[in-house]
DNA sequence: TACTCTTCCATAGTCTAACTATGCATCGAA
DNA sequence: TTCGATGCATAGTTAGACTATGGAAGAGTA
C-alpha cells in the first residue's frame, strides 16, 4: 500500500468496503483483512491505517468504540455509519469511473 | 486528473503510453490526447503536465527538442528513450498488479 | 483597433494522504 | 526473559497533483 502504487483515498474505499462486508472490526483486523484479500499485494501500514481511521471518524463515515477481541485484548472497533455507506457508494463508482478511463487511455493511446 | 481521483505516478504511465503509441508529441498534444482517449474523464492540468514532463526528463525516460507544430507554432516535442520504454513496462505491470489487487479486495472484502 | 480565445510553455507555492520512525502496552511461546 | 505477534497512536517527511500566475503568439471578430 505504497504512495507510488495506489490512489490516495483508495485506502478509505478499501476500509469502507471491508467494514460494509464484515460488519464491525478493529483496526488491526481491518489491515489484515485487506492484506489477505489482496493476496498480500497491498501491505496496509499502521502509519497509514490509523490516520485514515481518524479522518473517517472526523468525517462521520465510521463510529468507534472500545471493546475486547476474541483473544481478550483491548481494541477499538469500527462500524459504518449511514454516511459511510453513502460514501462507499460514491467512492466505488468514482473509482470505477476513473479506473475505466485510465484503462481506456492505456488501451487506446 | 485530480489528486483525489488518480494514483500519483499514473500521469507518468499515461504519458509514457501515449508517447509509445504516438511516437512524438509536444506537451499540449499529450494532454489533449489523454483527455480525448479518456472521453474527457481525465482532465490533464498544465500545472500537472509540465512538472511531470520535467521529472521524466530528469529520470531520462524521455528526451525533448524544440520544433514547430503543424500550425507553425513553437513547441517542445517529446520522445521516449529506451529507459522510458523499459519504465513503461514496469509501470504497466505494476499498475495491473495493484489494480487487480484492489479489485480483488473490493469484490471479496 | 481592441478583444477574446486558443495554443503553447513554465514555475512557485499549496495541500492531501501515504509513508517512516517511534512510542507504548499486553500476551504467548520459545 | 526475550521475541514475535497483537493492538493503538502520533510526529514529521515526502511525492506529486493541484491552483494560481506569468508569458508569448496566432486567429478570429466586433
Amino acid at each position: 500500500m505504497r504512495r507510488d502504487e495506489i490512489p490516495p483515498g483508495t485506502l478509505h474505499l478499501l476500509i469502507l468496503k471491508t467494514l460494509a462486508r464484515r460488519g464491525e472490526l478493529h483496526g488491526y483486523e481491518i489491515a489484515r483483512t485487506i492484506q489477505q484479500n489482496s493476496e498480500d499485494v497491498l501491505q496496509v501500514e499502521e502509519g497509514s491505517l490509523y490516520p485514515a481511521l481518524q479522518r473517517m471518524l472526523l468525517k462521520g463515515w465510521v463510529k468507534a468504540y472500545w471493546g475486547t477481541t476474541a483473544e481478550n485484548r483491548r481494541a477499538r472497533f469500527y462500524r459504518l455509519t449511514a454516511a459511510g455507506r453513502k460514501q462507499l457508494q460514491v467512492e466505488e463508482s468514482q473509482f470505477e469511473r476513473v479506473m475505466s478511463a485510465i484503462t481506456r487511455v492505456i488501451q487506446t493511446a
